[in-house]
DNA sequence: GATGCTTACGATACCCGTAAAGATA
DNA sequence: TATCTTTACGGGTATCGTAAGCATC
């Protein structure tokens, strides 16, 4: 038994058991993989995968087990090297982040500058993606921070913890009539043909839960990733847009202008995840640290 | 990085960093173990261990910490094993028990023959020392079982749960004067000499504690490790004995008589300890099962 | 001087990748 | 037929053990 073999075992499961792939994504030969995979379960005398003939389908309910210890081990290996890193270069490395638009975007960049005042010669990797993937992506050990505001929860294999909490806010262009009422309500707001973020983004399903909760069914013309794009087109007359509160500046966008809207829609918290069992470099946790200190405070 | 250098370097911390007794451990040559540390430690930049000139003394600070996670990788790996035997195999394999003379000679039997009905495959390998010894065995892994009254409690690494709570007895020759009295007290005992377990072992510092609290000096003339030895001397004449209750067995020890003293020492808990982490087998769960289901009960 | 660690070096076993063959969809 | 896995085989590398050289006690 050796490494190699359950960094094998680990990412046919990963790359649902196209050893094609697998031996891909540890840049070796398929052939090596095979062979491999024959070895361990030649030693440990099982066999850790259904096969249809040649073809791989699945694991087996011993190897079900076994892929769960052999995580923890790759775990643990990839600690010893974090462990060496921290003790070499104290204050060099690699943070990888994986977040939304949203907070990439409006949240991070203040918390990231006062951390590269810190730390300037650790690399940053910024990934940018949706609630899921950022999910993958911690599941897989290629971040080591994780912030979402969806999706992050009920995760078995993370620790969360909330970050800060915010509404969304309706956008609309100067002079529009909503502009005239002091405390516009849904009705009044879905009305107007709507532009907001896609489903599974920047707290959607807390959009929706608020209209359908009244019986209204919003009018929503457009869908976006971020609210730059849904900014864009609300100036363009395309509709209302509704966005995170944080992602408004009154003195950048200012052909638009926001509603107080707090009291619509339930409030969104934005949670920042690690991987459980995966130890941290010092400056991680700084950066964590820094995030939960400077709430960003929603509107 | 690959399982001999973890090897290596758990064992060096066992063998307490002689490279030489750690290749033998290992069954190589201690110029493999010396060029697989002196790897491992490039590999990870720092150095593992404290050196003067040539020798080991100890682990560095990193090294302390490596070694944990090692630990755990190993333990991991070992668990592998354990797993792949169990879906194999399904009633063979090996258990081993490391127990005091106390329990191998008067509980265990029972249970023991009771195992050999359900699993008759697995061979059973029995080590008799002292509480120490048996906490030191079940840390290394060379056995799966431990149980002993002493010393179990307060290790981090052993879970422990109670077995059963048993007593001393005073045991002496037929138609001593100590048994007209109906229910003898310290003082009464303590003039006599006395013959007893060794410090450390069955309970002997509950006897010690006993006589202390009345602020009794017993006469202790003798101590032994087991009661067959003390039941010996006491049959002699020497002095009278105190063992644990169970060793006592009126139809064999016919010379003898014991008395009753619940009521003059401390209850004694008798515990069974696994290491934390290590995957059991089927059988060894059920072996403990055997143990707490049937609870000699003290007399 | 005895014990213990390191380095050098040759034999072996292991691992990897190319290529061909066989299986599956 | 195209994709995927296994098997066979050769080249390269890593590992192991013997032996010699040194440091430590």
């Amino acid at each position: 038994m050796n490494f190699q073999q359950l960094r094998i075992v680990r990412e046919t499961v990963r790359q649902n058991f196209n050893l094609t792939n697998v031996a891909n994504a540890l840049f070796t030969s398929q052939s090596g993989v095979s062979k491999h995979l024959k070895d361990l379960e030649d030693e440990l005398g099982l066999d850790l995968y259904v096969r249809k003939g040649k073809r791989l389908l699945g694991l087996t309910e011993p190897g079900k087990e076994m892929a769960v210890i052999v995580e923890r081990i790759l775990q643990e290996t990839a600690n010893l090297k974090t462990l060496a890193d921290e003790y070499n270069g104290q204050d060099t490395g690699e943070l990888a982040i994986a977040t939304t638009h949203t907070q990439a975007r409006y949240t991070l960049p203040t918390i990231i500058s006062e951390f590269r005042k810190l730390y300037p010669r650790v690399h940053l990797k910024l990934y940018q993606s949706g609630p899921d993937e950022i999910v993958q992506l911690l599941r897989s050990g290629k971040v080591d921070i994780g912030i979402a505001t969806e999706a992050l929860d009920q995760e078995q294999e993370l620790t969360v913890f909330p970050l800060y909490s915010w509404h969304h806010s309706v956008i609309v262009p100067r002079e529009h009539p909503l502009t005239l009422l002091e405390k516009p309500d849904l009705k009044q707001i879905a009305s107007y043909p709507i532009i907001t973020y896609h489903e599974g983004f920047t707290g959607r399903s807390k959009v929706e839960k608020a209209f359908s909760q009244q019986g209204i069914e919003p009018d929503i013309v457009m869908s976006a990733l971020d609210a730059d794009v849904i900014k864009s087109y609300v100036e363009l007359g395309l509709g209302i847009g509704i966005i995170a509160s944080m992602a408004f500046d009154p003195n950048r966008d200012k052909t638009l202008q926001m509603l107080d809207t707090a009291h619509l829609f339930d409030e969104n918290i934005t949670s920042i995840a690690l991987k459980k069992g995966r130890v941290l470099r010092e400056y991680v946790n700084r950066f964590i640290q820094l995030c939960s200190v400077k709430p960003v405070g929603g509107l």
